[in-house]
DNA sequence: ACCTGAACACCGTTCAAGT
DNA sequence: ACCTGAACACCGTTCAAGT
């Protein structure tokens, strides 16, 4: 019974995916993903050389989703397709909150990793920017390009309460909690940056910014 | 000779961060800790709770040396406030490279957070902005606000061959890398990336924005 | 009352012994 | 040649036994 369907780093990636879909990233440890493959842990070196290739494995197929969830159709012009591209990126980050801080983790420059960066390139290049400008841009979209929207306010659920802080302003505690408008909404920030900063981009390549 | 100097809360806090200077956070296990403060790895637990708890310390720390380098004088023009809090994060940050990794784990919104995000609200508020406006730049201004410059090319070291990576645009590879402007600098980067949003936000602010 | 050695339930990975 | 149980060197944390 065990090994009914033979093991290969398909069915080893997808297991990780999915115990980090389902338990969080620091689940995922060989001897427990071996487990849920009913396999000794030792068969998952077969397939991985070690955790850390296996977490750059699971890196990977996430970018994957980047590129199919922007559809990938006709090129579009550069600022629909950055958009659209960089909103794609982070629907399949939201699909998998483990994703961020395994993104993050990794330091190697894998094909997924610069298939991405260059999707966004050249809509940027395509669009008139010089490569000097391009690339700056790139910096400011910064952590955007890969889908996060920076989580400044950890901990959003309990109110902040000014009496509890000293010295907190009343108006600066509503102005970080945005009470006024109600809850924070993600979406909205992250377009909101997203138009700013491209707004900024837009200004700078149409006046024929050079450093 | 074991326990000469008395173990405190800030000597365990301290060799913390020592150590995690020295080696990187993953060498910070409660039982390497202890036995480089010269102490029994239970020891520890009377002056912290557990692992997670030292890390908001550790935390803590850092962001508390935010303030000193930003000096804390007078208060300065909104866009010099925010542009001086904000760089003297990165030198911290800089200072000590972990603590990216560290400051993002923690989900919890400890007084150190609070006075630093309210720092930079007030210079806003005070520099004409509505609570609204402030918040949503505090969100575009993001990961920055902590002094994190965002690393979107991990292993920078590896020149960017386009023969080795199918279908990779030459130019889009050079636009990358900016090989055309010699290396690429961070610092630089960093305040390309601040004046460009802080561009935008005055603009909007000027402009009487509103949702 | 305080302190701590041993134990518990885990890790990632190696390696030698078994088929 | 392949597979894997046991082992190694670690974890964070608990707990009971010792002073």
């Amino acid at each position: 019974m065990t090994g009914r369907t033979p093991l290969n780093s398909e069915r080893v990636v997808a297991g990780a995916v999915t115990l980090a879909d389902r338990e969080g990233l620091e689940a995922v440890s060989m001897r427990r993903l071996a487990s849920d493959l009913d396999v000794v842990p030792m068969a998952l070196y077969k397939h991985v050389r070690n955790k850390e290739q296996l977490y750059d494995a699971m890196v990977a197929s996430i970018i994957a989703e980047y590129g199919v969830a922007a559809g990938d159709g006709s090129p579009k012009e550069w600022r629909e397709e950055v958009t659209r591209r960089t909103i794609a990126a982070r629907s399949a980050v939201i699909r998998h909150p483990w994703a961020r801080r395994a993104i993050e983790s990794r330091t190697t420059r894998s094909p997924a990793v610069l298939g991405h960066m260059e999707a966004l390139t050249s809509a940027l290049l395509r669009g008139g920017f010089t490569p000097d400008l391009a690339h700056h841009v790139m910096h400011t979209l910064g952590n955007r390009i890969w889908g996060f929207s920076p989580e400044l306010f950890p901990g959003e659920s309990a109110p902040l309460d000014p009496t509890q802080h000293a010295g907190i302003l009343r108006v600066a505690a509503d102005a970080i909690e945005r009470r006024s408008g109600g809850t924070c909404d993600e979406d909205f920030e992250f377009s909101f940056a997203l138009d700013l900063i491209l707004d900024g981009a837009e200004r700078l390549r149409a006046s024929g910014w050079r450093s």
